[in-house]
Order: structure tokens, then sequence, then C-alpha cells
DNA sequence: TGGGTGTTTTGACAAATGTCAAAAAGTAAA
DNA sequence: TTTACTTTTTGACATTTGTCAAAACACCCA
């Protein structure tokens, strides 16, 4: 919890009543590995908060399955579209490890926005962050080679490596295993 | 002006007091094609709106330029990294046509949020509406070919041939001006 | 220790896209 | 209409990445 508040109160200080009554709204959680916490075709209702383990945000493209992010402890995480369009979600997310989260109900969180301007304004700066590392992922995608894109992310994520298996870590940077293996061969 | 309010209230609907207070803080614009509204290294301070004209949001990559956004009529453009951060931008934003805009600043969208949460509510859902745009452009980035990507586009922007020269959409859809004109050409 | 399973790398080749140079087409002004 | 200029297309070839199949490696556990 401690994790979470702190991640919270980088983005704003809530004063002292609602930062107590936003911090009760969380459910912590743990599950095993493996355990989805979304399912494609479902809505998602939940904001999700890392404190120890992966979750990997993945969906089915054809036949294949395409890994849209992976979040590491300590990370804010969620179906963007599903969760704010209230729409069922093409992506379905799953521990790589067991873990422990923290999550919040879309109408709780709603709830609290409606009522306290000072917690609106906290969402809207994360929102904005989020957005901020979208722009940057864009561009990363877009101009950067795959070893560009690999080395940035291993700068990002050291241990990613030990953590997560290549195949999901191609799949996120854009490239086929094979590729991010010859990548990785060449350095 | 008729046009940027329909467009604010698709966002959220601002009860009477606000919405015409809220309208009052855009400056009504009009440039020369070729105009900079921003230049590479300064500090995005205007919120944009588009309503007749095209502009170009573009960076420099090594010795090259690339196009990162183009926002013909009726739509919302910022550097989002350097409006939101307050950092110099590595972009730089011109206009291919002679254009009419709206431009909100920063400081006071941002007073206008801190009195009103009907504001803020409003621009939350604003740049909620981007996160979501952002995701999806990321999406079709990263695993659909240039070919899909060209079609999207038109799709989206049935106009956009006639106005914007085919080097910068190529660049856009993060392919050579070449490999355009045969995408064009097998179709 | 030795399968058995899943993960990662390698090889051979194909497809997509990039680069550079030149030709063709389009546009605007004299 | 002609010229000068810009934009777009085409050609030849290089580079990057993808695909499919097989080999190498790593790890668990009976």
């Amino acid at each position: 919890m401690e994790e979470l508040l702190r991640k919270l109160d980088d983005m704003y200080c809530l004063p002292e009543p609602m930062r107590s009554e936003f911090a009760k709204i969380w459910q912590p959680m743990a599950y095993p590995k493996g355990h989805h916490l979304l399912r494609d075709g479902s809505v998602n209702n939940y904001l999700y908060f890392i404190t120890k383990g992966v979750a990997r945000i993945y969906y089915h493209k054809q036949d294949k399955e395409v890994t849209e992010w992976l979040a590491l402890d300590q990370t804010f995480f969620f179906s963007i579209r599903s969760f704010f369009q209230r729409t069922p979600s093409h992506l379905a997310i799953h521990l790589l490890e067991p873990s422990e989260l923290f999550a919040l109900h879309h109408d709780q969180l709603m709830q609290l926005c409606d009522r306290y301007h000072e917690v609106e304004k906290m969402f809207r700066r994360m929102i904005t962050g989020s957005l901020v590392l979208s722009q940057i992922r864009m561009e990363s995608i877009q101009f950067e080679t795959a070893q560009q894109r690999y080395q940035r992310l291993l700068a990002m994520n050291p241990d990613i490596l030990q953590r997560v298996p290549l195949a999901y870590i191609a799949s996120f940077l854009g490239i086929t295993q094979e590729t991010l293996s010859r990548v990785r061969g060449a350095r």
C-alpha cells in the first residue's frame, strides 16, 4: 500500500481527508502465476496497480497472440479502451509471476472523481502521464530499428530479461522472436 | 466558434456559466500557409483547434524531417509532451494551408481547471479521448502493413490526398515516399 | 541420471521496405 | 507556350525483417 500511495503522491498530493478515502477504495489482492485478471470479450472494470510480479496485456491477431504491454512492479495498467469506453475488451490480461496487486473499480473511481475535484485532478494527471508514455512508445515503434527498441526496453527495465520469456518481449517490441534473438546475438 | 463549442459539448456538456467563460479564453487567429505555430526548442504554450486548413506536426530525426501528425479541420492538436511537461518541444508545427484556428493558453486552461471542477472534468475526458486515439494509432503502426495503414488513413480522411503532399503522408505513415508511391500503384 | 517439456538460437530462404538515381508528371510564372 | 521548379513515379539493388523447420539449450522431476 505504501508504494501505491507514494506513486499517487508523485502525480498529485491529495489533501488528507481525501487521500485516505481514496486509499480505501483500492482492493488488495494476490494471485498465482497464470491467473487471468481480464479475459477478452469482457469489460475491464478495474484499474490495476501491481506491487509485486508481472502482468502481460495481450490480444489475438488472427491466430497469433500479440503482447501489447508488460507491467512490472510498481506500475499501473488496464485496458484503456475498455475501461474508459465501457466496451468489451479485445485485450486480455494475465500474470507471468505470482503477483500482488491493488484494484480500483471504475464506478468507485468515477464517484470519487465526481465528489472531489482534487481526485479528479489527480486522475487527470495520471492519464496525462499515460498519454505522454504512449506518445513516446509510438515514436519509438515508428522510427527506431528493432535493435534500438530492444536497447531502450532494457535501459528502462534491466531485469525484464530474467522475468519475461523472449517470445513475449519480441511481440511487445513488434518483431518476431527470431529477429529478437538475432538482434541480441549481435551484441 | 460554433464548431469548437460543438466539439467540446461532445466530450462534456458544461453548465452555462462555465461554458461561456470557457469559450471566452479561446483566442481566434488566422495565418497564411507556411506559418509556424511552434518552433522546435520552444515550449508549446497553446492547445490548438483548427477550424479551417491543415497543420503538420513534425520533428528532425538526424538530417530528415519526420511528420508526427497531420491535423485537418475540426481537430485539436498540440505537442503533448511540451504542453504538459512544460519543456522545450522537439516538435515543430506549421500550416500547410492558410488556416483559421483557436488557441487556448496552458495557464488559462489550468486556472479554469482549478477554479471549476466541471472544466477539469471536461478536460480530463478530452485527454482520455486522445489516449484512446493514441492507443489505436500505436496498434496500427505496430501490426499493420504500409498498405493497410494507408487504407486506414484514407478511410478516415478521404480528402487528405488533395491537401497534403505525399512526402508528408509517407512520413506520417512511417514509410518512405517511394514505398508509398508503390503501395498506391498496387491498387 | 535421464527423459520430457518448454524456451531460445540457428539456417535457408522469402517478402517487405529502404536507398539512391533518374525519369516522368504536374504547376506556375514569364 | 516555354521554362523552371516541384512533386511523384520508376528502376536497380541493398537491408531489414519474416517464415518455417530444425537444432541447441535449460529446467523440472521421477
